[in-house]
DNA sequence: CTTAAAATATGACATTTGTCATAATAATCA
DNA sequence: TGATTATTATGACAAATGTCATATTTTAAG
């Protein structure tokens, strides 16, 4: 079993402010997991009993709408913690989380959280404002998703995923979602984000390879995204 | 000046936890507010320095898109607090609060709630969970922005409108919004949303009078809303 | 490698929604 | 009160988006 005080991501998040002591005992009641692309991490209305620290890969946090489809509200990635919201109000989770790639997560046991927040404050601090960008970064989304059209919306995410999660060597973009993912995201219908990456392409906004996605015009795709 | 110890409405905000000690020191430093309808109490991208207390009335909180349009994210009425985010994230607030009613709100120096975060655990705790169930709610709420189509927007926020800010003794929804409002909390054009209204009414579902709408059938727009 | 299945792409068309014009009604103010 | 302005309402049309059908391409399986 690795060592927290030596992992590098811990860094990264709100356990950042533990100190020596707390991280030798963090390593004892952590697990590590490996989870394979495509994989379930937990799914909306489960009760986890604990949170999961993202050592590495990228996974999408989704919710059922009640027309029955799946609605990506985020992607999580290296260094965030995951299922704050839930272990704190002592609710189930309200989104689905699955691997988009092959991750590494640790999970750490709602006993051990609470600890911290009775005994440590700057980490109830560090959740505190994590959580607080959490929600601005929800209000601006739902104000997106509300005023912009499906256009401006699919080049602000191909923009959101260019700059969170980087690109390949040959500059494309890293995560990959299949179509229907980017219009879950976007909140269109599968076969409308594939015409308008059409269209983007044949503007030369973008470049298409099979899954592959590689943005050309930066600049415009942002002008187009308002 | 008011004394905390006796004000109802804490009772119903994360102040609940404060003790008598914490209350005294409270009324001495918080300062009363009456605002008028209309009148803005802060606007997106100020800074703040303390949160406001409201004490009676309804505001609500929008954002400036980029087009230009406002878009209201949520409305706040008696017991709640404002501004807990950016003060946590030492940052300008993101959303405008303005007045849609008569209001009285209390306003509690930074300072102040950075000491009870210091020495109250409990009162931790509780902003922590309020912050938890705002989020819970965004998320949804992008959600319904995305997936939703315009009619049951707008019947899902009628729904909403009457469930957390009651109805008057004719049964009409106490919150009286303009039809431009009204758009702009489902993500429409006025047109749009006065044209759906007019369906509403002419199906039975709702009844109009002047600014006054009145749900006659709620279980039908609960259905509607899915 | 071949075949079956899944994902992507495109056309045709219906529906929803936005925009602009204008009318009707309500609210405000001198 | 009467005049002025803002709000609400409605029609006509354009633009955006969704749906269904079907073709093409890619991926997975044997």
């Amino acid at each position: 079993m690795s060592k927290c005080e030596q992992c590098i991501v811990r860094e990264f998040s709100s356990l950042k402010a533990l100190n020596k002591e707390e991280l030798l005992h963090l390593s004892d009641c952590k697990e590590s997991y490996t989870i394979k692309k495509g994989e379930v991490i937990f799914e909306e209305g489960d009760t986890i009993n604990g949170i999961y620290c993202i050592k590495d890969g990228v996974c999408k946090m989704s919710k059922l709408s009640a027309n029955g489809k799946d609605h990506i509200v985020k992607l999580i990635s290296k260094g965030e913690l995951l299922g704050q919201r839930s272990i704190i109000s002592d609710e189930p989770v309200n989104l689905s989380a699955i691997a988009l790639e092959d991750m590494e997560v640790c999970f750490i046991p709602k006993t051990e959280i609470m600890g911290f927040f009775d005994k440590n404050n700057q980490f109830s601090m560090n959740v505190m404002k994590t959580i607080c960008g959490d929600l601005k970064e929800a209000d601006l989304h739902s104000v997106n998703m509300a005023q912009k059209t499906v256009k401006e919306r699919l080049a602000e995410t191909l923009l959101y995923l260019a700059d969170n999660f980087g690109k390949n060597e040959d500059n494309s973009l890293k995560v990959q979602l299949s179509r229907e993912e980017l219009a879950s995201m976007i909140g269109t219908a599968t076969e409308s984000c594939i015409r308008l990456l059409s269209d983007f392409n044949k503007l030369g906004l973008i470049e298409l390879a099979g899954k592959k996605i590689t943005l050309k015009e930066i600049g415009k795709l942002k002008k187009m995204a308002e």
